[in-house]
Order: structure tokens, then sequence, then C-alpha cells
DNA sequence: TGTCAATAGATACTTGGACTCAATAAGGGC
DNA sequence: GCCCTTATTGAGTCCAAGTATCTATTGACA
């Protein structure tokens, strides 16, 4: 503890999530909540684990199933069916993710809840829940492709 | 191959389409088509491999992912992301899985692939593919209980 | 019927994650 | 500041699902 490190703003915003649950601020807990708060896009758990290779397995894989139900993060689903995490800004919502650079937007601001909705009536069910995830090319790859160097 | 077993027409569909793909019809591919035309619903490649006690672990999991590829069956991914598969009758569709007694139907005749497809252009996306799984009760099981015994 | 590439099966390996349990460390009360 | 209780950690083991490899077998076609 002697040195503690410092923190970046949202590390600590991680962090604060997990003590107003009532879970212990640990060393541990920290590493992962600055590690997490330093990514820029999704990640597998084994990645997050290279980043911190002073923790424990466990510790790492604990730590993610924690965030996910506090809500930090959101489990991201790729084409080929590997799990990857990402910082979750909100509350429900979908990404589209790009195949080619890996970069994730968050979906909002559509109907499709909606519509899944109705289209559930229309299907005599009642709806609980649903996972949707969009893959395709970003703007950004698009327009290096349109341009090559 | 002495007793070839009598199967199904639904079985022979399965087993022309790999033909038609130029693959060959084998004893084992033989059961593999038989056991999963038997399916009423999605199954697990674990519960496929003990249907048939006979065959190889590799030659269960080759067989699906064959299958798969084919077009005959569709992965079904479940709410606790657990990896189910079970016969596409269809090309792209989607599913609403009952999280009581499991059953799915096919999702069709709505506007989602159209929302996305807009969607996706208003954050300067090419959609190039996506998944979606939708979960709740089924109309059996919310008329179950309605009218309890 | 013989030939040969495709396929099957056995098995080892890999990946991703959960479990166990003794040792450690937060943090609230004094 | 110290102690006590309890949550948490980390090492290691275990497990399930799926893949890779290698040799033996088999189906299709000449």
């Amino acid at each position: 503890m002697a040195t503690r490190k410092r923190m970046s703003p949202l590390a600590e915003q991680i962090l604060e999530a997990l003590e107003e649950r009532g879970y212990r601020t640990t060393e541990p807990r920290r590493s992962v909540a600055q590690a997490v708060a330093n990514q820029d896009r999704h990640f597998t758990a084994e990645e997050l684990r290279q980043m911190l290779p002073g923790l424990g397995r466990a510790t790492v894989f604990r730590s993610l199933k924690l965030l996910v139900d506090v809500g930090v993060l959101c489990r991201v689903l790729l084409e080929d069916g590997a799990l990857h995490y990402q910082m979750s800004h909100r509350g429900h919502h979908h990404h589209l993710l790009c195949v080619e650079c890996g970069v994730s937007q968050d979906l909002t601001g559509c109907d499709i809840e909606d519509l899944l909705a109705e289209t559930s009536i229309r299907h005599g069910f009642e709806l609980s829940g649903h996972w949707l995830e969009v893959y395709g090319r970003c703007r950004n790859c698009r327009a290096k492709e349109a341009v090559p160097a």
C-alpha cells in the first residue's frame, strides 16, 4: 500500500461502483479497475490477464464477472463466437462491431427494442430479454479503403 | 453396412444437402443426420454425442460444424451463453427462445433487418452481419401459468 | 474390384473458466 | 492504532467444450 499508484478518474469510478454494492477496495481490484479504464476497445479475459501479470488467474476472472454484475463492463460476442468485454457506459444497449479494426460503437437511439416487443407479441411471446450484436465495417475502415495509401 | 437402417425423409434431405456440396455419405454421417432429424428442439453437441455413443467425439463435432456450414443447422445462443444447435428451415432468421420450456420459434416477417441496415448507415457502418437471439416465455408457458392446475 | 482421397476414431492438447482452500488483508469497533 | 471478523486472494487443480494430429478405414468412381 506504501506507494499507492495514482488512478484515473474512470478507474476511481469503477471502484466506487464496487463500493456502493458493498465490495471491498483491494489492491488487485485497483489494478483491474485501472487496466479496464485504460482500454479503449473490447478485450478478452486473457488480454486483461497479460496486462496484469502480478494477479492470479482466478482473480482476473472473478473481477471480470464482478464488474459485469455491477454493470461496469458488458460482454461482447464476436462474430466467431469469442467473448470479449468492454466498458458499459449506459444501461441496456447493443454494439456495432467493426470486423476490420475491432472498434465498437454503441447502438442507441433506434427502435429495435420497440420492434422486438411488437414482434414478440405477434408471436404470443412475453419478451424477457435479447442479445444483439451487429457486425460490419466502420466509417474509418471504409474511408481507408476508398483512398488507399 | 449390411443392415443399413431406414432413414426418415428429413434425414435423407440432410444427406442430400451434403452430397450436393460434394461431401461423401458415410455411415457416421447417416447416424448424425438421423439423430439431428429426430430432434424437435435445439440441442447441445454433448446431447447429440450421447445419442450417438458409437461415434467418436471428433466426428460429432466435425459433423455439427459441417451441417452448420452447409446450412442444415443453425447455432442458437442461450441466455446463459450456452451454444445449442437446431435445424434451420430457411436462410437467415432469428429465434424466439422460451426460457421456460426451451422451445424456439423462428422470427420472420418483421422489419428488423431493414431497421438494422438503416441504423447502421446512420452510424457510418457498412453492415455485414448480425447475431440476434430473443428470450421470453412462449404462449404455452404463459397459458399454463394463467390457469394453474 | 481396385484405388485413393476423404473420412473416422483415438487421443492428446488447448482454451476459457470454475472450484478449493489456506493465507492474507480490509475496515469497523474499540 | 490495534484487533477481530470476514471478504478476498492466489496457487493449484479440475472441468467442459472444442481442436489438432495421426493412423486406419471406407466410400465413390474408374
